[in-house]
DNA sequence: CGCACGATTGATTAGGGTCAATAATGGTGG
DNA sequence: CCACCATTATTGACCCTAATCAATCGTGCG
């Protein structure tokens, strides 16, 4: 069932067939959520973590005069906040953007999985790891690029974390989100987004039309987004620590 | 020694004398850094991690032509990193802002600490969710906050992060960086930044000089900027855990 | 076929960038 | 203690990116 999870996790790490085993039974309690509603609310507490097993969703917050920022968007094989269950209250909101089926997973099963599998706990931090690396590069984004430059670079993270999960399809992806919520992710207006496209368009470096975007010149896209790949750890980065796997102590804990 | 580090994980939970003594010992390796050098670069692969016992950091990147972007601020009491052994190499620079007096925490200490005392290991948890939540809200900064609400934003996050490790003095802390690092920062020139200042002086917001920032007015700088503090979890959010603290079990890892 | 939502366009404005110069400051050596 | 230098802060003039406001156009779908 989880699927893409299983596909990105192996992008860091080799997995027997055990881990996939217990990987596929975390993906139990399924639930079918409909486009744009409330997955988890601010100041909700956490009551299971979620993993996206199809479709689109976002981690937003609004303020109180209704301005809104998306902060992250999950695509399939995302889980949201492995850990979250630390803290006592929910400081942002997770909506659904698409159509999303998720498995809801019990804390219990998450402590349970990671207790006797090692390289899957330690599959789970790189996962984490690489979130936090995301969010840092969009902070850059919002930071110092322009309105073109912070386009290209979404959608150059876009297209490789789709292809990290087997979802593109040569050089096109699903982009199933209208200009609205792009423009509440690069922190500009849905009028100046369009704009920006049509630009993209106009230099031929992209198609997006039908929920689809098709990268024509991903070499250039990335060069106009300055963009660098590294802050997604898309190299089997796991590979270094493969070796010492014996003991599930709690050595595992932190490696 | 790493006084403000202890202090701002009993603002999460309560520590045993034992915990306590676990965390002094992390501070053997202690190390001077001069103002504006860089810690770790983008690139390097982590040696171990870097805890903050005095002065300013921050995290950084800096784009092919040059522009910089300022992700985060590192004050005393902050630990870069905790996990990041898991990757590889470094996808941002840490650099001082001020001469630091930095700990060096190899791996190993670190798996013992977290093997023996699971309260740290939960707290040490907290720490990198806050962290995280940080980073979340510095996209909101970035992507929805006028020039003033921006920095008024982050005065009212950094009053509250160095209040937390008893840094401030009364209605007064320390902000020991120039504007063209808040500029860096807040993804603006230096000169905007000056203007915007100028601006929250003459409200009466403020008064910023030889490095020491003095809040006016908490009340009014916190609406005009949005602030709402409850991303820092900083109301003990680990009492509710506290109670189940016998086993040792890899239970603790995700707990 | 018509409706509702999303995309597109135009005109105008404003926030913040750029460039360039000047003024303060603080640390240093004599 | 003072003169000097290098940063850092401040100011002014001008420009440009992106916001705002307000229609209008498409199109997917019931």
């Amino acid at each position: 069932m989880p699927h893409h999870f299983i596909r990105k996790l192996e992008g860091f790490t080799r997995l027997s067939g055990e881990n996939r085993q217990a990987l596929e039974k975390l993906a139990r309690n399924v639930q079918q959520v409909g486009p744009d509603q409330d997955i988890i609310h601010e100041g909700d507490s956490p009551e299971h973590v979620n993993l996206i097993l199809d479709g689109w969703a976002c981690r937003y917050k609004q303020l109180r005069d209704g301005r809104r920022q998306i902060i992250s968007f999950f695509v399939p094989g995302d889980i949201c906040d492995t850990h979250v269950f630390v803290l006592r209250e929910m400081d942002h909101s997770i909506g659904s953007l698409t159509p999303v089926r998720l498995a809801q997973i019990p804390r219990d099963a998450l402590l349970d999985l990671t207790d006797r599998h090692p390289r899957i706990t330690r599959a789970l931090w790189w996962e984490t790891l690489v979130t936090a690396a995301i969010q840092r590069e969009w902070t850059v984004n919002l930071g110092q690029r322009s309105g073109i430059e912070r386009l290209a670079h979404l959608f150059c993270e876009l297209f490789l974390r789709l292809r990290a999960v087997g979802l593109t399809d040569g050089d096109t992806c699903p982009l199933p989100i209208t200009q609205n919520e792009l423009a509440d992710a690069m922190g500009q207006t849905s009028v100046h987004v369009n704009r920006t496209l049509q630009e993209m368009r106009g230099m031929g470096l992209i198609i997006l039309k039908g929920k689809r975007l098709t990268i024509l010149n991903m070499e250039q896209l990335q060069r106009m987004a300055l963009f660098n790949p590294n802050y997604l750890h898309l190299n089997r980065d796991g590979a270094h620590l493969d070796a010492n796997d014996q003991g599930v102590s709690s050595a595992q804990t932190l490696s």
